[in-house]
RNA sequence: GCUUCCGUAGUUAAAUGGAUAUAACAAGCCCCUCCUAAGGGCUAGUUAUGGGUUCGAUUCCCGUCGGGAGUACCA
């Protein structure tokens, strides 16, 4: 039921639209002024009375009815109060009915949502800077296939570019078979981080020279490469894994390499190109922006060059509705000038790309730096997150089977809700002690209030309680449990709209909230009567479904005891 | 310089233009003969600054200050 279409269906008020009114109903700050509310104010200026009078008013012509309760005006202010057993039975019905579903829809009809996520670089290990356009990118990949989208996850491998000429170059100076293979990806990036500390002149000449090799298809120089990629994918392969992150698609700007000359012949054909200090460039200036490189003034490609080139391939391959980047904001102006240029070539999808901008993360002793060896490794936070888990586990239950999968639950979910726990804007301050910390708005206390769930409903199947539809109108801490489930839905729509994993991971923390209240203000299994008992656990197991949801929807697991 | 993003308790953050700005962490104090104390309760503490729009601004607009990012052949 929509309860705002429901009341503006039942007011009349300054020539309003029932959609404007609807739109207008607001939930108020405390509950205990009511569930619902309709702001009088801007009715005040069309109706030339004030917004309490109107409030009174209304008030008094409301027809009160079984579904709305009861109504009172306050500080212009209309108030409404749901039937709580009517809110109740609707929201335990629809969570019962739908099971791991509650809160999908068939909203996106099948479109497709490209996403374009994570990126890996070969030949560089995932750090903790990594983590966010990886979890980002793969929660949404989820809530849109929730909503009825067809997410298609996009791995753009950084595949191309003259490291890796001096990858080669390193290797050859440097390298050993044997290590390298056992050392896998780090012992690569090592190989990487010499050659830019210690390079000669001679061996930068070898290193442009070997990229060559690469471009122009030379045996030996391809294989060091495609030797070098599977490492890479060998390494971020696991991590994946670990995280619950897949993809459709490895099309990383390699793939693009025999797809630019159709699109710059086609800038060229439109005008679009000009020459400018021997480089290639779309003018931007018109718009405030710097030029786009296309072509250096040696002949070679440039990345905006490569993403044109796979926004094209994209948009011809899935024909989507939408194409996410989940890329930092770092490289917001790099994509208003490929997103202008699309435009300007007359490509109108062009508005159908966007950039998901998140913030940037450092350290406590500022921005990282490989070459440093200012750097977390992403493997070893979540290592140490798991450990941590484990550790408090043996402490805490050192009875519970399965130890080390439930540990990986805990550890690998605080690490995937650290990162998407905030507005993704928000640039993060990594610290171990931050992301050690199990208390508080975490998924750790998601969790925790899942197994708590758990052992209620197990407790109750031992002593043979059987499963009923049992109704009572809710008290204030089950109604607002009640409410909290509700809005799950809508939570969900809007975190697809705002690409904004975050307002799921508060909806779980919040729920998990109003559950804990419950479950201390409630005796469940020992309420005082046996049909308060069976509502109780009907809520508590719509709660556990509804909770599994969110954070399945974040990536992240839910174990039934810890 | 220009462009752009950000600025809320000691810290990290929340808040489609709405009522008394909400949580968590840290601090202090309480609560396990009772469904998992990874929990619950209590205390104390916040919108950088000056204008503007509005019945109403943390939110929108302009300025100032502070911080991040970007600003032609890296990605």
């Amino acid at each position: 039921m929509d309860y705002r279409a429901y009341i503006a269906a039942r007011i009349q008020a300054g020539g309003l639209s029932r959609e404007e009114i609807a739109e207008a109903i607001t939930v108020p700050p405390d509950p205990s002024l009511g569930d619902y509310a309709l702001p009088c104010f801007k009715f005040a200026k069309a109706l030339r009375k004030s917004p309490a009078a109107i409030a009174e008013e209304l008030a008094a012509q409301y027809p009160a009815d079984s579904v709305i309760e009861s109504v009172a005006a306050l500080n212009g202010y209309l108030n409404f109060r749901v039937n709580r057993a009517g809110l109740a039975e609707e929201t335990l019905l629809s969570i019962e009915k739908q099971g791991s579903e509650y809160g999908s829809s068939d909203m996106g009809g099948g479109k497709v949502v490209c996403i374009d996520y994570s990126s890996v670089n070969i030949a560089k290990p995932f750090h903790i800077g990594h983590l966010s356009t990886t979890v980002l990118g793969g929660s949404l990949y989820r809530i849109f296939n929730f909503l009825g989208y067809r997410a298609v996850g996009i791995n753009h491998l950084g595949d191309y570019g003259t490291q890796f000429g001096k990858l080669i170059a390193a290797y050859k100076h440097w390298g050993d078979r044997e290590e390298v293979q056992k050392g896998g990806i780090h012992a690569i990036n090592a190989l990487y981080v010499r050659f830019n500390n210690e390079a000669t002149e001679e061996m930068e000449r070898e290193a442009r020279e070997y990229f060559r090799l690469i471009e122009s298809g030379d045996a030996e120089a391809n294989a060091l490469f495609e030797w070098f990629k599977e490492l890479t994918l060998a390494y971020v392969e696991k991590i994946y894994e670990r995280l619950h992150i897949t993809f459709d698609s490895y099309a990383g700007e390699r793939f693009y390499t025999d797809k630019m000359q159709p699109v710059i012949d086609e800038l060229e054909e439109k005008g679009l190109l000009t020459e400018s200090q021997g480089a290639k460039i779309v003018d931007l200036e018109p718009y405030g922006m710097p030029p786009c490189l296309i072509l250096r003034s040696d002949g070679a490609s440039l990345y905006a060059t490569r993403d044109l080139a796979a926004a094209i391939y994209r948009k011809k391959t899935y024909d989507f509705e939408k194409c996410l980047y989940v890329v930092a904001y770092q490289q917001n102006l790099h994509f208003k000038q490929v997103f202008k240029v699309l435009e300007l070539m007359g490509k109108d999808w062009a508005k159908d790309l966007v950039h998901v901008a998140y913030g940037m993360v450092s350290l406590e002793e500022g921005a990282m730096s490989t070459r440093k060896g200012k750097v977390v490794w992403l493997e070893d936070v979540i290592s140490r997150c798991v450990e941590k888990a484990y550790t408090v586990i043996a402490e805490k239950n050192p009875s519970l089977e399965n130890k080390e999968r439930v540990a990986e639950q805990v550890g690998v979910g605080a690490v995937v809700f650290g990162a998407l726990y905030n507005n993704k804007i928000k640039d993060i301050v990594f610290s171990y002690d931050k992301a050690l910390n199990f208390d508080g708005e975490t998924s750790v206390y998601v969790q925790y209030t899942c197994a708590r769930a758990s052992s209620v409903l197990f407790k109750a199947r031992e002593a043979g309680i059987a499963r009923t539809d049992a109704l009572l109108p809710p008290c204030d801490a089950e109604f607002e449990l009640v409410k909290a489930l509700a809005a799950f839905p809508e939570c969900v729509v809007s975190a697809a709209k705002n690409y904004e994993p975050s307002v799921v991971a508060r909806f779980a923390v919040d729920a998990a909230q109003k559950f804990n209240k419950f479950y201390i203000e409630c005796k469940i299994l020992q309420a005082e009567t046996e049909a308060q008992r069976a509502f109780r656990l009907r809520l508590t197991e719509a709660t556990l479904t509804v909770l599994k949801n969110a954070l399945t929807l974040l990536g992240i697991g839910v174990p039934e005891k810890m």
